[in-house]
DNA sequence: TCTATAAAAGATATTTTTGTCTTTTATTTC
DNA sequence: GAAATAAAAGACAAAAATATCTTTTATAGA
Protein backbone atom coordinates (compact mmCIF):
# COMPACT_ATOMS: atom_id res chain seq x y z
CA UNK A 1 0.00 0.00 0.00
CA UNK A 2 2.57 2.55 1.17
CA UNK A 3 6.32 2.45 0.59
CA UNK A 4 8.50 1.65 3.57
CA UNK A 5 9.64 5.26 3.47
CA UNK A 6 6.05 6.39 3.83
CA UNK A 7 5.32 3.98 6.66
CA UNK A 8 8.30 5.33 8.58
CA UNK A 9 7.23 8.88 7.81
CA UNK A 10 3.74 8.40 9.21
CA UNK A 11 5.01 6.61 12.29
CA UNK A 12 7.58 9.33 12.88
CA UNK A 13 5.05 12.13 12.51
CA UNK A 14 2.77 10.59 15.11
CA UNK A 15 5.69 9.96 17.43
CA UNK A 16 6.99 13.51 17.07
CA UNK A 17 3.50 14.85 17.71
CA UNK A 18 3.43 12.90 20.93
CA UNK A 19 6.88 13.81 22.18
CA UNK A 20 6.65 17.48 21.27
CA UNK A 21 3.19 18.23 22.55
CA UNK A 22 4.66 19.98 25.62
CA UNK A 23 6.68 22.26 23.37
CA UNK A 24 9.91 20.33 23.59
CA UNK A 25 11.86 18.88 20.68
CA UNK A 26 12.88 15.35 19.98
CA UNK A 27 16.08 14.08 18.41
CA UNK A 28 16.56 11.70 15.53
CA UNK A 29 18.05 8.95 17.64
CA UNK A 30 15.05 8.83 19.95
CA UNK A 31 12.66 8.97 17.02
CA UNK A 32 14.40 6.04 15.36
CA UNK A 33 14.21 4.05 18.57
CA UNK A 34 10.65 5.11 19.28
CA UNK A 35 9.30 3.96 15.95
CA UNK A 36 11.75 1.13 15.39
CA UNK A 37 13.28 2.43 12.16
CA UNK A 38 16.83 2.79 10.82
CA UNK A 39 18.25 5.99 12.28
CA UNK A 40 19.95 7.43 9.23
CA UNK A 41 17.05 6.55 7.03
CA UNK A 42 14.37 8.28 9.05
CA UNK A 43 16.73 11.25 9.29
CA UNK A 44 16.69 11.56 5.51
CA UNK A 45 12.96 11.22 5.35
CA UNK A 46 12.34 13.90 7.98
CA UNK A 47 14.80 16.16 6.24
CA UNK A 48 12.66 15.99 3.15
CA UNK A 49 9.43 16.47 5.11
CA UNK A 50 11.05 19.45 6.79
CA UNK A 51 11.88 21.01 3.44
CA UNK A 52 8.23 20.65 2.52
CA UNK A 53 7.10 22.21 5.77
CA UNK A 54 5.34 19.08 7.01
CA UNK A 55 7.52 18.84 10.11
CA UNK A 56 9.44 21.51 12.00
CA UNK A 57 13.02 21.29 13.25
CA UNK A 58 15.79 23.23 14.94
CA UNK A 59 19.51 22.65 14.82
CA UNK A 60 21.90 22.83 17.71
CA UNK A 61 21.67 21.98 21.39
CA UNK A 62 18.10 21.52 22.62
CA UNK A 63 17.24 21.26 18.94
CA UNK A 64 15.32 18.48 17.29
CA UNK A 65 12.04 17.85 15.54
CA UNK A 66 8.64 19.04 16.61
CA UNK A 67 5.20 19.86 15.26
CA UNK A 68 3.62 23.25 15.55
CA UNK A 69 -0.12 23.61 16.01
CA UNK A 70 -0.86 23.73 12.33
CA UNK A 71 1.35 20.70 11.66
CA UNK A 72 -0.67 18.73 14.18
CA UNK A 73 -3.62 19.10 11.85
CA UNK A 74 -1.69 17.58 8.96
CA UNK A 75 -3.67 14.79 7.35
CA UNK A 76 -2.16 11.47 6.45
CA UNK A 77 -2.98 12.35 2.87
CA UNK A 78 -0.51 15.22 3.03
CA UNK A 79 2.24 12.96 4.32
CA UNK A 80 1.53 10.23 1.81
CA UNK A 81 1.52 12.71 -1.05
CA UNK A 82 4.77 14.28 0.13
CA UNK A 83 6.49 10.90 0.28
CA UNK A 84 4.86 8.58 -2.24
CA UNK A 85 3.34 11.09 -4.61
CA UNK A 86 -0.29 10.78 -5.62
CA UNK A 87 -0.23 7.43 -7.31
CA UNK A 88 -2.38 5.88 -4.62
CA UNK A 89 -4.93 8.66 -5.07
CA UNK A 90 -5.16 8.64 -8.82
CA UNK A 91 -3.01 5.96 -10.45
CA UNK A 92 -4.49 3.01 -12.33
CA UNK A 93 -4.70 -0.19 -10.30
CA UNK A 94 -3.27 -2.18 -13.20
CA UNK A 95 -0.59 0.38 -14.02
CA UNK A 96 -2.09 1.57 -17.30
CA UNK A 97 -1.20 5.09 -18.35
CA UNK A 98 -4.29 5.64 -20.43
CA UNK A 99 -6.83 4.43 -17.88
CA UNK A 100 -9.74 6.77 -17.20
CA UNK A 101 -13.49 6.81 -16.71
CA UNK A 102 -13.84 7.05 -20.48
CA UNK A 103 -11.28 4.38 -21.22
CA UNK A 104 -11.32 2.17 -18.15
CA UNK A 105 -9.05 -0.74 -17.37
CA UNK A 106 -10.76 -3.98 -16.33
CA UNK A 107 -10.49 -3.03 -12.67
CA UNK A 108 -11.22 0.65 -13.01
CA UNK A 109 -14.71 0.78 -11.55
CA UNK A 110 -13.93 -1.45 -8.61
CA UNK A 111 -10.80 0.52 -7.91
CA UNK A 112 -12.56 3.83 -8.05
CA UNK A 113 -14.63 2.84 -5.03
CA UNK A 114 -11.72 1.60 -3.01
CA UNK A 115 -9.58 4.54 -3.90
CA UNK A 116 -12.32 6.88 -2.78
CA UNK A 117 -12.49 5.15 0.59
CA UNK A 118 -8.73 5.31 0.99
CA UNK A 119 -8.63 8.96 -0.02
CA UNK A 120 -11.41 9.85 2.41
CA UNK A 121 -9.73 8.01 5.20
CA UNK A 122 -6.35 9.62 4.57
CA UNK A 123 -7.88 13.06 4.28
CA UNK A 124 -9.90 12.93 7.43
CA UNK A 125 -7.24 11.31 9.62
CA UNK A 126 -5.00 13.91 11.24
CA UNK A 127 -1.68 13.34 12.93
CA UNK A 128 -2.89 15.04 16.10
CA UNK A 129 -5.87 12.71 16.45
CA UNK A 130 -3.73 9.63 16.05
CA UNK A 131 -1.33 11.00 18.63
CA UNK A 132 -4.14 11.38 21.15
CA UNK A 133 -5.22 7.79 20.73
CA UNK A 134 -1.62 6.79 21.17
CA UNK A 135 -1.45 8.80 24.39
CA UNK A 136 -4.49 7.01 25.72
CA UNK A 137 -2.75 3.74 24.89
CA UNK A 138 -5.59 2.80 22.60
CA UNK A 139 -3.02 2.21 19.87
CA UNK A 140 0.73 1.52 19.68
CA UNK A 141 3.76 2.31 17.60
CA UNK A 142 5.91 -0.47 18.95
CA UNK A 143 5.94 -3.50 21.18
CA UNK A 144 6.03 -1.47 24.41
CA UNK B 1 -1.10 -1.17 -4.32
CA UNK B 2 0.21 -4.07 -6.40
CA UNK B 3 3.76 -4.64 -7.55
CA UNK B 4 4.49 -4.11 -11.21
CA UNK B 5 4.94 -7.84 -11.50
CA UNK B 6 1.44 -8.33 -10.17
CA UNK B 7 -0.07 -5.72 -12.48
CA UNK B 8 1.48 -7.47 -15.48
CA UNK B 9 0.29 -10.82 -14.15
CA UNK B 10 -3.33 -9.71 -13.88
CA UNK B 11 -3.28 -8.04 -17.26
CA UNK B 12 -1.73 -11.13 -18.84
CA UNK B 13 -4.25 -13.46 -17.26
CA UNK B 14 -7.16 -11.46 -18.64
CA UNK B 15 -5.53 -11.25 -22.04
CA UNK B 16 -4.81 -14.98 -22.15
CA UNK B 17 -8.39 -15.67 -21.11
CA UNK B 18 -9.57 -13.62 -24.05
CA UNK B 19 -7.23 -15.04 -26.67
CA UNK B 20 -7.65 -18.65 -25.62
CA UNK B 21 -11.39 -18.77 -25.19
CA UNK B 22 -11.75 -20.62 -28.52
CA UNK B 23 -9.37 -23.31 -27.28
CA UNK B 24 -6.28 -21.92 -29.01
CA UNK B 25 -3.02 -20.93 -27.36
CA UNK B 26 -1.23 -17.66 -27.34
CA UNK B 27 2.52 -17.02 -27.41
CA UNK B 28 4.60 -14.85 -25.13
CA UNK B 29 5.42 -12.31 -27.80
CA UNK B 30 1.77 -11.59 -28.52
CA UNK B 31 0.94 -11.45 -24.84
CA UNK B 32 3.69 -8.91 -24.24
CA UNK B 33 2.42 -6.81 -27.11
CA UNK B 34 -1.19 -7.22 -26.11
CA UNK B 35 -0.69 -5.99 -22.58
CA UNK B 36 2.19 -3.64 -23.29
CA UNK B 37 4.75 -5.31 -21.03
CA UNK B 38 8.41 -6.31 -21.39
CA UNK B 39 8.47 -9.63 -23.19
CA UNK B 40 11.09 -11.46 -21.16
CA UNK B 41 9.66 -10.18 -17.94
CA UNK B 42 6.11 -11.37 -18.48
CA UNK B 43 7.59 -14.67 -19.64
CA UNK B 44 9.18 -15.11 -16.22
CA UNK B 45 6.02 -14.16 -14.44
CA UNK B 46 3.89 -16.61 -16.41
CA UNK B 47 6.45 -19.32 -15.85
CA UNK B 48 5.97 -18.90 -12.14
CA UNK B 49 2.18 -18.76 -12.43
CA UNK B 50 2.37 -21.90 -14.56
CA UNK B 51 4.32 -23.69 -11.85
CA UNK B 52 1.57 -22.77 -9.41
CA UNK B 53 -1.13 -24.00 -11.76
CA UNK B 54 -2.71 -20.58 -12.21
CA UNK B 55 -2.12 -20.59 -15.96
CA UNK B 56 -1.73 -23.47 -18.42
CA UNK B 57 0.90 -23.80 -21.12
CA UNK B 58 2.26 -26.07 -23.81
CA UNK B 59 5.70 -26.14 -25.37
CA UNK B 60 6.49 -26.63 -29.05
CA UNK B 61 4.80 -25.59 -32.27
CA UNK B 62 1.18 -24.51 -31.77
CA UNK B 63 2.10 -24.25 -28.12
CA UNK B 64 1.60 -21.26 -25.88
CA UNK B 65 -0.39 -20.15 -22.88
CA UNK B 66 -4.07 -20.72 -22.26
CA UNK B 67 -6.63 -21.00 -19.49
CA UNK B 68 -8.72 -24.06 -18.90
CA UNK B 69 -12.27 -23.78 -17.64
CA UNK B 70 -11.31 -23.93 -14.02
CA UNK B 71 -8.55 -21.33 -14.52
CA UNK B 72 -11.13 -18.94 -15.94
CA UNK B 73 -12.75 -18.93 -12.53
CA UNK B 74 -9.51 -17.85 -10.87
CA UNK B 75 -10.07 -14.84 -8.65
CA UNK B 76 -7.79 -11.85 -8.66
CA UNK B 77 -7.05 -12.73 -5.04
CA UNK B 78 -5.44 -15.96 -6.18
CA UNK B 79 -3.22 -14.14 -8.66
CA UNK B 80 -2.26 -11.44 -6.19
CA UNK B 81 -1.42 -14.01 -3.53
CA UNK B 82 0.65 -16.03 -5.98
CA UNK B 83 2.66 -12.99 -7.02
CA UNK B 84 2.72 -10.53 -4.11
CA UNK B 85 2.02 -12.85 -1.23
CA UNK B 86 -0.67 -11.97 1.27
CA UNK B 87 0.71 -8.75 2.63
CA UNK B 88 -2.13 -6.76 1.13
CA UNK B 89 -4.64 -9.09 2.76
CA UNK B 90 -3.19 -9.17 6.22
CA UNK B 91 -0.11 -6.96 6.62
CA UNK B 92 -0.10 -3.87 8.84
CA UNK B 93 -0.64 -0.61 7.00
CA UNK B 94 2.22 0.99 8.87
CA UNK B 95 4.53 -1.99 8.51
CA UNK B 96 4.45 -3.06 12.15
CA UNK B 97 5.10 -6.72 12.83
CA UNK B 98 3.23 -6.83 16.11
CA UNK B 99 0.08 -5.10 14.90
CA UNK B 100 -3.18 -6.89 15.69
CA UNK B 101 -6.71 -6.28 16.93
CA UNK B 102 -5.39 -6.62 20.46
CA UNK B 103 -2.35 -4.45 19.88
CA UNK B 104 -3.40 -2.13 17.07
CA UNK B 105 -1.25 0.39 15.26
CA UNK B 106 -2.67 3.90 14.94
CA UNK B 107 -4.23 3.08 11.58
CA UNK B 108 -5.32 -0.43 12.37
CA UNK B 109 -9.06 0.07 12.61
CA UNK B 110 -9.32 2.26 9.55
CA UNK B 111 -7.21 -0.17 7.62
CA UNK B 112 -9.25 -3.14 8.66
CA UNK B 113 -12.25 -1.72 6.82
CA UNK B 114 -10.37 -0.90 3.68
CA UNK B 115 -8.58 -4.20 3.63
CA UNK B 116 -11.88 -5.99 3.96
CA UNK B 117 -13.23 -4.13 0.93
CA UNK B 118 -10.13 -4.89 -1.08
CA UNK B 119 -10.19 -8.54 -0.08
CA UNK B 120 -13.87 -8.88 -0.98
CA UNK B 121 -13.31 -7.23 -4.30
CA UNK B 122 -10.33 -9.40 -5.19
CA UNK B 123 -12.12 -12.55 -4.09
CA UNK B 124 -15.29 -11.96 -6.04
CA UNK B 125 -13.64 -10.73 -9.24
CA UNK B 126 -12.84 -13.59 -11.58
CA UNK B 127 -10.57 -13.51 -14.60
CA UNK B 128 -13.33 -14.85 -16.82
CA UNK B 129 -15.70 -12.06 -15.89
CA UNK B 130 -13.14 -9.39 -16.62
CA UNK B 131 -12.40 -11.04 -19.94
CA UNK B 132 -16.05 -10.85 -20.93
CA UNK B 133 -16.22 -7.14 -20.22
CA UNK B 134 -13.08 -6.75 -22.25
CA UNK B 135 -14.70 -8.63 -25.12
CA UNK B 136 -17.68 -6.30 -25.05
CA UNK B 137 -15.23 -3.40 -25.21
CA UNK B 138 -16.55 -2.10 -21.92
CA UNK B 139 -12.96 -2.07 -20.66
CA UNK B 140 -9.47 -2.00 -22.18
CA UNK B 141 -6.01 -3.39 -21.64
CA UNK B 142 -4.24 -0.94 -23.94
CA UNK B 143 -4.70 2.12 -26.05
CA UNK B 144 -6.44 0.21 -28.90
C1' DT C 1 33.77 33.86 21.31
C1' DC C 2 34.44 29.02 21.87
C1' DT C 3 32.57 24.42 22.36
C1' DA C 4 29.20 21.11 22.09
C1' DT C 5 25.11 19.61 19.97
C1' DA C 6 21.89 18.35 16.52
C1' DA C 7 19.98 18.73 12.01
C1' DA C 8 21.12 19.47 6.81
C1' DA C 9 23.46 18.09 3.02
C1' DG C 10 25.99 15.19 0.22
C1' DA C 11 28.16 10.87 -0.95
C1' DT C 12 28.19 5.96 -0.93
C1' DA C 13 26.53 1.14 -0.18
C1' DT C 14 23.20 -2.63 -0.10
C1' DT C 15 19.04 -4.93 -1.29
C1' DT C 16 14.99 -5.62 -3.90
C1' DT C 17 12.50 -5.12 -7.93
C1' DT C 18 12.36 -4.98 -12.62
C1' DG C 19 14.12 -6.27 -16.97
C1' DT C 20 17.13 -9.01 -20.44
C1' DC C 21 19.72 -12.68 -22.64
C1' DT C 22 21.25 -17.59 -23.37
C1' DT C 23 20.73 -22.43 -23.04
C1' DT C 24 17.77 -26.42 -22.37
C1' DT C 25 13.60 -29.18 -22.81
C1' DA C 26 9.21 -30.57 -24.70
C1' DT C 27 6.26 -30.94 -28.61
C1' DT C 28 4.63 -30.76 -33.34
C1' DT C 29 5.09 -31.45 -38.17
C1' DC C 30 7.25 -33.17 -41.99
C1' DG D 1 13.80 -39.43 -36.71
C1' DA D 2 15.11 -34.51 -37.99
C1' DA D 3 13.94 -29.76 -38.04
C1' DA D 4 11.41 -26.07 -36.30
C1' DT D 5 8.92 -23.98 -32.66
C1' DA D 6 7.79 -22.32 -28.17
C1' DA D 7 8.02 -22.50 -23.24
C1' DA D 8 11.18 -23.61 -19.04
C1' DA D 9 15.16 -22.77 -16.69
C1' DG D 10 19.09 -20.43 -15.37
C1' DA D 11 22.27 -16.66 -15.49
C1' DC D 12 23.00 -11.87 -15.82
C1' DA D 13 22.04 -6.57 -15.84
C1' DA D 14 19.87 -2.22 -14.75
C1' DA D 15 17.07 0.63 -11.96
C1' DA D 16 14.77 1.86 -7.86
C1' DA D 17 14.16 1.54 -3.02
C1' DT D 18 16.23 1.19 1.26
C1' DA D 19 20.03 2.00 4.33
C1' DT D 20 24.51 4.00 6.02
C1' DC D 21 28.35 7.09 6.65
C1' DT D 22 30.83 11.66 6.44
C1' DT D 23 31.06 16.52 6.20
C1' DT D 24 28.83 20.98 6.77
C1' DT D 25 25.83 24.39 8.93
C1' DA D 26 23.03 26.47 12.52
C1' DT D 27 22.18 27.24 17.36
C1' DA D 28 22.53 27.21 22.39
C1' DG D 29 24.98 27.85 26.37
C1' DA D 30 29.15 28.47 28.99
Amino acid sequence: MFSKTCEYAIRAMIFIAQKSKDGSKIGIREIAKGIDSPEYFIAKILQELGRKGVVQSMKGPTGGFYLDNSARKTSLATIVKAVDGDNIFSGCGLGLKQCSDKHPCPLHHEFTKIRKDITNMLNKTKVGDLQEELDQKLTFLRRD
